[in-house]
DNA sequence: TAGTGTTGATGAACCGCTTCATCAGCGGTG
DNA sequence: CACCGCTGATGAAGCGGTTCATCAACACTA
């Protein structure tokens, strides 16, 4: 049998609301204990080896403890994307920092967003969502549920968004393609169902367009977010007619830059020689390559972290500075491109 | 406000007791409920836009219907060994199927073994610790908590454990390397920290053995689970005489048989040519490494998906007919180790 | 002495749901 | 008619905490 509340104050003989007081840390309204029976109960409890019912102290308190972090059910996020377990482990990291359990929840067949209501067994959510007309999304706004929306693009109040600069991303990988003497940039882009896509492409178009390089339309490629769409873009790209093909390329992530890897190299090409590639992330995978990736780095991890770090001051009532941080962004430069710059040949792939 | 039981019964002109027997499901012990009274509550409740309250109902059932999932907290694991997310997709898959959400825990610097108690919000813990000598492990024995550990042997009862069959996989790896002509056919193994270490080196062991080839101490080589220390280990061992190197590999993860290929080619070797080499565990990430990985493959969605419906199944006091399952491994051959058989040179990280 | 404050502590209500013991009503039996 | 058994439903007691209103005791002031 558990030891309740009450064995305690029986132990100490004390009240259930002295006990209660006490060993919740804050007397609150004008409760007040005095130093020896504070000790008692303090005593009674350890000698009873007592540990408080979380469950019951939230039916009370209407506070949990407890954040949500939901992921959309894809099993290439999931499962294949170093970008979530690195997220993942910032908010993680954050949120035992702050003392909060994590509950996980997978957006899938509308799991969340259709038949079920917010749980209100988390104080909170963090919404790991790629695209920003994700019902659940709504409803965290109507029913004003205090939540953080990662790489979502800003949202409109109440609703906090992180996000990284990926249009300055996109300036930056064209930037040095740019740089390195490339005209013929493509970008293989990953659709707009997803939200950092856009920004990414707006990024290009802005570099190339300040360099004065026309983008002609077969220079925008639509690939995806996973290695499969950017191999079977990129193959289908060197079906076109030599003269039409690109010398380097911007993927929109780095799952996708890989996959372009595999199809120029199926095709007896190689990368940096036949085409300068860049990605977008930089995980401990762009080392994994061959060439390694160079990539645009975003900071994942501590993006988790803030994120977990605003709901937290959110829930509890604490001011926030800014509810929509736009973190930047920088580039890592390796093997991809051939860049003349002193790169490392043997990098770990470390987070 | 939210919408209470007591509205609903209100609003249908029953009482309480009425509407939860009904809307809850099982009109316990001699509640009845005519039809009639039945379809009011519903209605009712549809009207109001009921949604019970999860943790209301955890005070009186004791039941949370929320499962815990705990890893260690090892960057390597958590944010950079793809056995981890992919062991993840099989726990949530499963619970979701079951209807049970996850709350997830680490173990960190004492955190749960500790300080804390097992947390009473969860009916039960999938614990994914690869050691066996884990407090927390032991603190469930204690109080007869429902928990099934993956990866850490086989445990004695109440405790339910999943494995794969280690010592089968290493059997397995070692025979296609002899069957492939090596005689010096090194283990780097990943330190006896982690149970399922032994079974592997023995399964090694047992191989070189049957096929009466002598296993000197030079030939087992202490690296771990992780890149680093693969590479670390296969260095050092090319500081050896060249008539003391080995011909082949058997690396306890594909993680340190890949930095194991770094290593040797960072001394201009190369993998299949120089070193065969095999991995352990087969994830899409044995599909990255150059040459791709010939590995062991171990159903790890699987594992945490059978560990997840045994544990619900326990929770439920539904009878398990298995209670510490070894699930069979396989081989998955691949290019590092130049077999003759026919493998692809492209194939997908599907997962 | 009566009135006013302050300190320390308590009983009981309450959070929202489940469940047990009880009961009204009613038709069927002897 | 008295009794029984069944159906359908209810009130109230928890579950284990938190918190509010109340209060005893004891100065301290006027």
């Amino acid at each position: 049998m558990r030891i309740t509340l009450k064995d305690v104050a029986k132990e100490a003989g004390t009240s259930v609301a002295a006990a209660s007081a006490t060993l919740s840390g804050k007397p609150t309204g004008n409760m007040r204990i005095s130093e020896a029976t504070r000790q008692r109960v303090i005593e009674a409890a350890a000698r009873l080896g007592y540990v408080p019912n979380p469950i019951a102290r939230s039916l009370t308190t209407g506070r949990t403890g407890v954040l949500g972090l939901v992921f959309p059910y894809v099993d290439a996020f999931v499962d294949r994307n170093p970008f979530c377990s690195k997220l993942m482990n910032g908010v993680f990291t954050e949120a035992i920092q702050d003392s909060y359990n994590m509950m996980l929840y997978t957006v899938r067949d509308g799991f969340w967003a259709g038949k079920h209501k917010i749980d209100p067994r988390v104080d909170g959510l963090v919404l790991a969502l790629p695209a920003s007309d994700e019902p659940l999304l709504l409803r965290c706004r109507e029913s004003n549920f205090p939540c953080v929306a990662i790489v979502c693009a800003p949202q409109p109040d109440p609703i906090m968004t992180v996000n990284a600069d990926d249009y300055q991303g996109g300036i930056l990988a064209t930037k040095h393609l740019l740089e390195l003497g490339h005209k013929r940039i493509m970008m293989l882009h990953g659709g707009d169902l997803v939200s950092t896509n856009l920004p990414r492409l707006e990024g290009y178009r802005r570099a190339m367009q300040e360099s004065g390089v026309q983008v002609t339309p077969d220079l925008i490629v639509r690939a995806g977010f996973d290695w499969r769409p950017g191999f079977e873009a990129m193959t289908a790209v060197l079906e076109r007619p030599q003269a039409e093909w690109p010398t380097a390329i911007f993927a929109v992530n780095d799952l996708c830059a890989a996959g372009a890897i595999r199809a120029i190299k199926a095709k007896g090409l190689s990368v940096p020689e036949d085409f300068a590639i860049v990605g977008f992330d930089d995980t401990w995978f762009s080392t994994t390559t061959q060439p390694m990736l160079t990539s645009v780095r975003m900071p994942i991890k501590e993006m988790g972290a803030l994120a977990t770090r605003m709901l937290a001051s959110e829930v509890n009532g604490k001011p926030i500075e800014e509810r929509h941080p736009v973190l930047p962004v920088s580039l890592t430069i390796r093997n991809s491109c051939g860049a003349s710059t002193q790169v490392p040949t043997l990098e770990f792939p470390e987070s």
